[in-house]
DNA sequence: ATAAACCTTCCAGCTGCTGGAAGCTCAAGG
DNA sequence: CCTTGAGCTTCCAGCAGCTGGAAGGTTTAT
């Protein structure tokens, strides 16, 4: 089938099928005229790139996850490592990012946000706090 | 003074300093022998940038932060309006990341991590779940 | 006098695409 | 049969926000 199609069933733009086939990703057949053509299986590959790529996971931690997708000797230890890497990095950027939501809670509650030029949140940054 | 000293004094790599400068977010005067030459007040608008950019304002936003920081007729109400834009950011930014978390917790906790290769996170990102 | 530590500019590369231009191919309608 | 439009191809550029490195000038300390 045309990347098109591709497309469609994986849900991944043809220019982003493109781009994973640049960089080594997700490879392709091609026909007479220089079209790429794709099997059920190259689409089922897509598909599982577009959902690792959703849940968080670097275009190489794809490769490496698209490697034990296809090892059917893999061991799944090795999967659940790399998801629970993935896992942590995760809840350290939450962590961190309500640790910001807090500080910046913080500044914003205490601006009467009215049209004089005091301004703690202005303060706050200038780290005058 | 020089950038190392301004970059000390800020908090920001020289590389940043004079990106910033590139972009036109800071400037700076030049001594005679073309080395840039901080002043007290230059430093401590660097400082305010590190602790915007820190706070997770993009350099576009610290561009407007900065203006209203100069700014002495500035109106409280438009810095607040900023910040509670970028808030709001955060919030929907960690609730994203909060249901990842979510759905990769879920994978995870159904892998028993062996040596065998069957695998509930291999099958989760395949669609087979 | 020389070496180390600064400073300068410029260019390239990182992640992960995305947009656009120029050009080829294919399917359908008149 | 011709044309039109959709879909395909490649290549180049750009987004954010730096960061590394090369090649070279300056300053400072020994």
């Amino acid at each position: 089938m045309n990347i098109g199609t591709a497309s469609l069933k994986s849900g991944l733009p043809p220019k982003t099928i493109r781009y994973y086939e640049e960089i080594g990703l997700i490879r392709s057949d091609r026909r007479q005229n220089g079209y790429r053509d794709y099997s059920e299986k190259d689409v089922r590959r897509l598909h599982f790139v577009h959902r690792a790529r959703d849940l968080g996971f670097s275009v190489e931690e794809c490769r490496q996850l698209l490697s034990l997708y296809d090892d059917e000797a893999r061991e799944s230890s090795e999967v659940k490592a790399i998801a629970e890497l993935k896992l942590g990095e995760i809840e350290r950027k939450i962590a961190e990012l309500t640790s910001l939501k807090k500080s910046l809670h913080h500044l914003v509650a205490h601006c009467h946000g009215d049209d004089r030029p005091d301004c703690p949140i202005i303060e706050g940054l200038a780290g005058r706090v």
